[in-house]
DNA sequence: ATGGTGGTCCTACCA
C-alpha cells in the first residue's frame, strides 16, 4: 500500500498537480492539507475521476481543509473539535476495516514562538498537548484496528537538527524551537508513533519537505524544512518498505511550497 | 533587522 501525503495549498488551483502526482507515483492512499475549499464546493467528481472512489474531506472556506482520498474503502470516524476552533484540520478513517488513519494540519503558529503574545503559538501548543492526551497510554492509537494505525501529515515542525538547513539559524524560528520539538516528540511517544521517513533515511541525512515562496530561487542553498510526516504503530514499521520525499515537484509549474511524502507499507 | 511570495476573496488574513 502506498500512501502520500502533501499539503497542496489549495486543491481547486492545483488539482492538475494532484492528477500528476498520480500518474507518476500511483498511489492507494493521498492525504491533503490546506486544501481551502468548504465542502459544498469540494471538487468530488474530478477527484473521483483521478481513480480515487472513496473521499473523506473535511473543509471550510478560505482556510485549512484536509481531505483522504482512497482506492481503499474506508469507514469515516469522527474527527474530534481540537481545541475548540472547528478549524478543519484533522480527518480519521480506517481504512479496510483493519488500518486506521490520521490525517492532521497543524497550525502553523505565527511569527513569533511566544505563546503569551503570539496567540496562533498558543494555539499550537495547546494543539499539540491535546494531541499527546489524545495517544496517551491506553488510548485509542491503533486499538481499534490491532495495532495497525498510521498518522500523517503537514505537522508544522521540523524535529530534527537535520530535519532544517541550519539548526542554528532555525533554533529561534517557529518550527524548530526546543518547545514545539518536545511537544511534538511527546505526541510521539504517547501514540508509541515510528517516523517512518527516517526509519529509512536517518540522520544525518539532511531531508526536506518545504521550502518557503518568499526566496527568488528555493534552490538557492536549499533552505528546506521538514515538516510533513508519515508515522506509523511498531506493528506497521516492520513492513515500511520505502519512503521517498518527492523534491522535484517543488519544481513543477505553479508548486505548492510543499512537497508530497511517499511511505509503502506491506 | 528587514522583507521577501503566494493562497483566498475583495479586505485583510494566513502561510
Amino acid at each position: 500500500m502506498r500512501v502520500a501525503t502533501w499539503n497542496i495549498n489549495s486543491l481547486r488551483l492545483r488539482i492538475d498537480l494532484l492528477r500528476r502526482l498520480v500518474q507518476q507515483e500511483g498511489c492507494d492512499v493521498i492525504c491533503l492539507q490546506e486544501i481551502k475549499v468548504e465542502d459544498g464546493l469540494f471538487p468530488l467528481e474530478a477527484v473521483k475521476a483521478l481513480g480515487y472512489p472513496y473521499v473523506r474531506f473535511h473543509g471550510m472556506k478560505g482556510y485549512n481543509g484536509v481531505a483522504i482520498l482512497s482506492k481503499i474503502p474506508f469507514e469515516v470516524m469522527d474527527p474530534r473539535n481540537w481545541c475548540l476552533k472547528g478549524d478543519a484540520r484533522h480527518a480519521h478513517v480506517i481504512l479496510g476495516g483493519d488500518v486506521e488513519l490520521h490525517n492532521f494540519y497543524i497550525p502553523a503558529g505565527g511569527d513569533i514562538p511566544d505563546p503569551d503574545t503570539n496567540v496562533k503559538f498558543a494555539h499550537k501548543l495547546q494543539f499539540l498537548d491535546e494531541l499527546k492526551a489524545h495517544f496517551a497510554a491506553g488510548s485509542k492509537a491503533g486499538a481499534s484496528a490491532k495495532g495497525k494505525a498510521i498518522m500523517v501529515g503537514d505537522l508544522n515542525i521540523a524535529p530534527l537538527e537535520e530535519d532544517v538547513w541550519s539548526h542554528k539559524q532555525l533554533l529561534n524560528v517557529v518550527s524548530h524551537t526546543p518547545i514545539e520539538v518536545e511537544k511534538l516528540n511527546a505526541v510521539q511517544k504517547a501514540g508509541k508513533w515510528i517516523d517512518a521517513v527516517r526509519q529509512i533515511t536517518p540522520a544525518p541525512t539532511k531531508l526536506f519537505s518545504w521550502w518557503s515562496y518568499r526566496s527568488a530561487d528555493w534552490t538557492q542553498n536549499d533552505r528546506g524544512r521538514r515538516l510533513d510526516h508519515v508515522w506509523v504503530t511498531p506493528t506497521l514499521s516492520k513492513r515500511v518498505r520505502h519512503a521517498t520525499i518527492l523534491r522535484d515537484m517543488r519544481a513543477w509549474t505553479q508548486p505548492s511550497d510543499h512537497v508530497a511524502v511517499i511511505v509503502d507499507i506491506d
